[in-house]
DNA sequence: CGCAGACATCGACGATCGTCAATATCGACA
DNA sequence: TGTCGATATTGACGATCGTCGATGTCTGCG
């Protein structure tokens, strides 16, 4: 119940473009769930690295040098964003490569944006 | 210093679409700012609730009443999406009326979307 | 089997956050 | 001038967050 996984809020575009009707409560909640995962510095470092990343997956490895962290805390926020249904992560033997989602980023900011389309 | 204001991050594209190329440490914690002023439920509804409201302003009694929260903490939600660059603050008279900033949101859409245009 | 390495989990710490009640500030109006 | 009403600020509280070191888990290899 700690982090409830809620693989939904992300992928699949919670709510109308947020600026064209009142947000009701539970869409609030969830769309706040996911930018939370995004509103740290740190997360947004690993997103970018990762999708900038030969072959679009980075492993732990690959991340923890250039943010600066400690591993554990590198996994920490990598969960967060995975939790989040903004990163997968594929176990390939020992290493864990972690990818975007196809079209998470997109679907928050397609909710955040509006007189930008068309 | 406190919070200081950072008009900035948000109404100009603070850089590359994330996607694109790994963030430089100033840009991703200018674009965690913006997003963390974002990432709260209530502060949400009431972007939404400004929105959406006739003439596109709205005042604190508007807005104290739909989330449902005592009027220091609206009032203190509104500050902190004011000083993220994503509302304005017109008081006239007694009232002090909010209202979206224009290009704001779409600015941090666009920072967030990548395979989303064209 | 036993070791080494990659990653996850745990427990703890200071820091920040969301909320409230109480109070201060400021404009309108009698 | 003095009062009322709308909003902002302050101070405090529990809750959540980001980080770390220590430790657990699992895989590949000798």
């Amino acid at each position: 119940m700690t982090t409830a996984l809620h693989t939904t809020a992300a992928t699949q575009a919670c709510c109308a473009p947020l600026v064209a009707a009142p947000l009701d409560p539970q869409d609030a909640e969830a769309l706040a769930r996911t930018l939370k995962a995004l509103a740290d510095p740190t997360r947004l470092r690993l997103l970018s690295l990762v999708a900038a990343h030969e072959g679009g997956e980075a492993c732990v490895c690959d991340l923890t040098d250039p943010v600066g962290l400690s591993q554990p805390t590198v996994s920490h926020h990598l969960k967060v964003l995975v939790d989040a249904g903004l990163l997968t992560r594929d176990k390939r033997g020992v290493w864990a490569y972690y990818a975007l989602v196809p079209g998470a980023l997109d679907a928050v900011a397609a909710v955040l944006g509006t007189q930008l389309r068309r």
